[in-house]
DNA sequence: AGACCCTATGTGTAAATTACATATATGGGA
DNA sequence: TCCCATATATGTAATTTACACATAGGGTCT
């Protein structure tokens, strides 16, 4: 069966133009700062701007991460709970978030192109709101 | 076979983070100013700050648009070459152009917050160069 | 003890999206 | 005629995302 496509029809628009991989520079960037285990991550990041983070998708792309030798992790079975596996960014981590970084600048130049054509005719205006006085 | 990852061997990065049907609202910009025709409309977002546009795919969300009732279109075979297809945004294609606007503004923050964690380690900045005098 | 919930990490798989290759046709110029 | 630029389109593999589900530790309430 057909999933939603993007507009349905209660009008909730969901997703439209979240970048791919957008998770893959979000976590490498936190981890940039500390140490955290997956469950970690998907709490901050939840504070970050998204609607919601498919945790099975970000345990994933941890792995993911692994295997291309972005991000190391061990367990940590000391503290409370269920055992954690606590993971730290590399130095190919931290080239590839520098990659990532450029990347996204250009998108966002995109972006900026793209307002700049879409303002003249409807003055959406994202942010820096109007107040001319 | 596999296809190439992201970060291939010769460091080349094509496309990190391109936002997904991001084609989809520059499009229907483009559209919205002036009607035209795939093969027009595909160099006119070359030009856009793409590296490359998939023709086959611009197409075919030409298509899907206007079964969704955002574009119109309607064969020119009057002028030179082969026959175009010209398309007209729709009432419903400028509405739907007005979501995509307030969704890419919405990514447009998560972007700046993203930098503002990132530059205090690594001054990046994508536009707005220094010259602090 | 058992039921229940929160933490924590994952796998399975269908759907959606993108990338790459290829097909077809018109008309102009050499 | 052959080649090239224009113009539109399909086939299909690879990638990415979404949604469902599985597993397990440890605390609390009864």
């Amino acid at each position: 069966m057909e999933r939603n496509k993007e507009s349905n029809s209660n009008g909730k628009n969901a997703n439209l133009g979240t970048p791919k991989n957008f998770l893959v520079p979000i976590m490498l960037l936190h981890l940039r700062d500390f140490n955290a285990h997956g469950y970690e991550l998907m709490q901050k990041i939840s504070q970050f701007g998204f609607n919601a983070v498919d945790q099975g998708n970000l345990y994933r792309i941890l792995r993911q991460l692994e295997k291309d030798g972005k991000v190391t992790s061990e367990w940590d079975t000391a503290s409370d709970g269920p055992a954690k596996r606590i993971y730290s960014i590399t130095d190919a981590g931290e080239q590839y978030l520098e990659i990532w970084a450029s990347s996204l600048a250009n998108y966002q130049n995109m972006i900026n192109q793209f307002f700049n054509l879409y303002q003249p005719f409807f003055p959406f205006q994202p942010k820096e709101s109007d107040a001319e006085k």
